[in-house]
DNA sequence: ACTATTAGTTATGTTCTATAGCTATATTCG
DNA sequence: CGAATATAGCTATAGAACATAACTAATAGT
């Protein structure tokens, strides 16, 4: 491809700053930094545990509430069902998980959490606390109950 | 696949509250949720301009830093090289921004935006603020400030 | 000059998210 | 009751963000 030469280097900015600077007047920008950093920390924490994110997420809202149903644990994940399934396999497969058939509803079923599943969730989510304890040193406990606070105005959750 | 059948419904949960009341606890998922939905209302802001999220994000440091080239461009917004390549390509063929050979650096290109780049993206910018606005009503301007400065000592930036 | 580094690129793979459509079962209501 | 409607789970598929490895060309270091 033909490309034109920049003859003279320009002026340099008028206002210095980071190259992001405007960008940062966004919160969904700041959210989303954030957000990678926590994520990218996360997945590490909870990888020798053979749990991702999502199923590590799953895997808690089973074993805090044996019974749920799929579109229940959707619904508490916002995610889409669909996405469940997937999830909800390969926690079954590695024997975290069972699915139970309900008779009341032929339709649904029931999660309940193995003793592995249980054993596994509490050792991942002791790492993972660790690990966003050293990501979150920065901040005290106020401010971490306050930035809770925020993102939860931001998202309604119930 | 057999199924086993769930044949008491069990206690219920000893403590009540939400699915999730435990994942909660940590910084990670609120922010992730948030996020989300700060993502899923920008894409949908910036869509009739023709513009993703990576492609708008990168068309502002470009506009702002004229002859940015793509590593500092990819070190501004926290992405890999390889990633850049195919946003600087996108905004390229529509137009809005131009590679430009450096002469002192015949590696490197200095990334330039078109007039119509400019054009779009303070239209973009302006839609995307007032899309955030929208979600973000709940928030206070000195709770937003507070918001940006608790994220940023999550994510250290420079 | 020889080596190491940097800028951009290509190819590839994973994860998350979203949508549409399907089957089986339940529910609603005329 | 029976027909229409809704719900639970599933399948397939696609888009987008993100990450890694390996490559070429050009520059910088020694």
């Amino acid at each position: 491809m033909v490309r034109k030469t920049a003859d003279k280097p320009e002026e340099t900015p008028e206002q210095a700053g980071p190259l992001d600077r405007h960008l940062r007047d966004y919160a969904g920008y700041n959210i989303k930094r954030a957000s990678n950093i926590m994520q990218s920390n996360a997945a590490k924490a909870l990888d020798p545990y053979g749990l991702r994110i999502t199923t590590f997420s799953a895997l808690c809202v089973i074993v805090d509430n044996p019974d749920v149903t799929q579109s229940q644990l959707a619904a508490a994940l916002n995610m889409e069902r669909s996405n469940t399934v997937l999830i909800i396999d390969s926690l079954e497969e590695i024997n975290l998980i069972g699915r139970f058939r309900v008779p009341t509803d032929r339709r649904s079923y029931a999660l309940r959490a193995t003793l592995a599943g249980i054993k596994r969730r509490d050792a991942a989510a002791r790492a993972l606390a660790k690990a966003e304890e050293e990501r979150l040193v920065n901040l005290s406990p106020e401010e971490r109950a306050q930035l809770a606070d925020l993102l939860r105005r931001i998202d309604p959750l119930d």
